[in-house]
DNA sequence: CGCAGATCTTGCCCAATCGGCAAGTTTTCC
DNA sequence: GGAAAACTTGCCGATTGGGCAAGATCTGCG
């Protein structure tokens, strides 16, 4: 893909890769209740062990889909203009992002329908957001004047906010009966009511 | 306390409540990672199996806590006039509940910073405030114009941006150094600059 | 009061999981 | 080319979640 590393990190982004998606094959296939670490190291061609090496448990291997693309999404909003203010930015960065990942990956679409309707996995998922959080708030109080006294709780409340704006137009999007091309107007129309609510 | 309810559903409630009492009084004693099922239903007076038809886990029985306190707090939210909008109701009901909510429990504080120091039970905080989010925006929609199109999206987005709001001002207070008596004034602040911020 | 049915507790058991450890293998770097 | 660093794997013990069935405890009704 991209990564001209050494060849020890390709093989180790390779291989958890190759744990990830044989998770959620396997998880699709079976469903997400008969699935075992096991059956998911073998499909990959590790250990059992070495799945431990790389996720703390199926439920992470599954999320892990979800954890790549909002770090994807943290990029493009780190490479938004300086200048711009942070819920611009973010929201830019959001429609931008989403658009061309819909596009390049139709097959994620039904995986993630098909996984994120087990509430099993509703802390995970939920937990791979926070995981950002942090990063994106600090990406936000570079945007923000640096003499705000409230500077660091401001980004912070800004990062959740939207981070929950996008997750609540995913889940609602999960929802949908006929999803089709839905997403990209469900993420515009969240976006615009939060910050409409607060007028 | 309050429930005039059968003997049955008064020994459930006294169980559940000594599980979770053991379970953070043990992790505060010698650590969340040495915690273990055993050792708190032990404490508790039940079986290691009894435990099991309780919790799904120890996480589960350390953040009971905060399911109840945030199940209480959508009480209050539903018992604000019917008449007054969405967000006034829940930054009153959160003022309102949290003042006096910490005035009744002075342990509390120093468990819960103690607690949530442990990165490993994030998820499981985290799930805590997902499960009311459904149920508070279920309360919202009833304050809504019966005719709005995007009715059952705004109040999830309402509700979640809420329940965002409180958790990071909770999270922010952890961290303060000195932290006597300042949640109050944080969740104000943070209340307040979320409106701000999409204005 | 008393008893039949519902509900809860417990012990037993098993499949699954997690993570430490150490030996064997692969990659890196000089 | 070869030593050091990093990764993989098998082995193992501690822990866990839940099904099951026997016994104990509540509840509702007559």
């Amino acid at each position: 893909m991209n990564s001209p590393a050494g060849l020890r990190e390709r093989k180790k982004a390779a291989t958890r890769q190759a744990l990830y998606e044989a998770a959620v094959r396997l998880a699709a296939e079976h469903g997400v209740e008969h699935l075992t670490v096991e059956a998911i190291a073998d499909a990959a061609n590790v250990s059992r062990r070495t799945f431990s090496n790389y996720f703390a448990g199926k439920e992470q291997a599954l999320v892990y889909g979800d954890r790549e693309r909002l770090m994807r999404l943290l990029d493009v909003v780190r490479a938004r203009p300086a200048k711009e203010p942070p819920w611009m930015a973010m929201s830019r960065a959001a429609e931008q992002y989403l658009a061309e990942s819909l596009r390049a990956d139709r097959a994620w679409v039904e995986q993630t329908r098909v996984l994120r309707r087990n509430p099993a996995l509703l802390p995970e998922q939920i937990a791979a957001y926070a995981a950002v959080e942090r990063e994106l708030a600090a990406e936000l109080a570079r945007r923000l004047p640096e003499e705000d006294p409230a500077k660091s709780l401001r980004a912070r409340l800004l990062a959740s906010a939207f981070l929950v704006t996008v997750r609540v137009a995913m889940q609602q999007w999960l929802e949908l009966d006929e999803p089709e091309g839905m997403l990209p107007g469900l993420i515009h129309q969240a976006l615009g009511l939060t910050r409409e609510h607060f007028r």
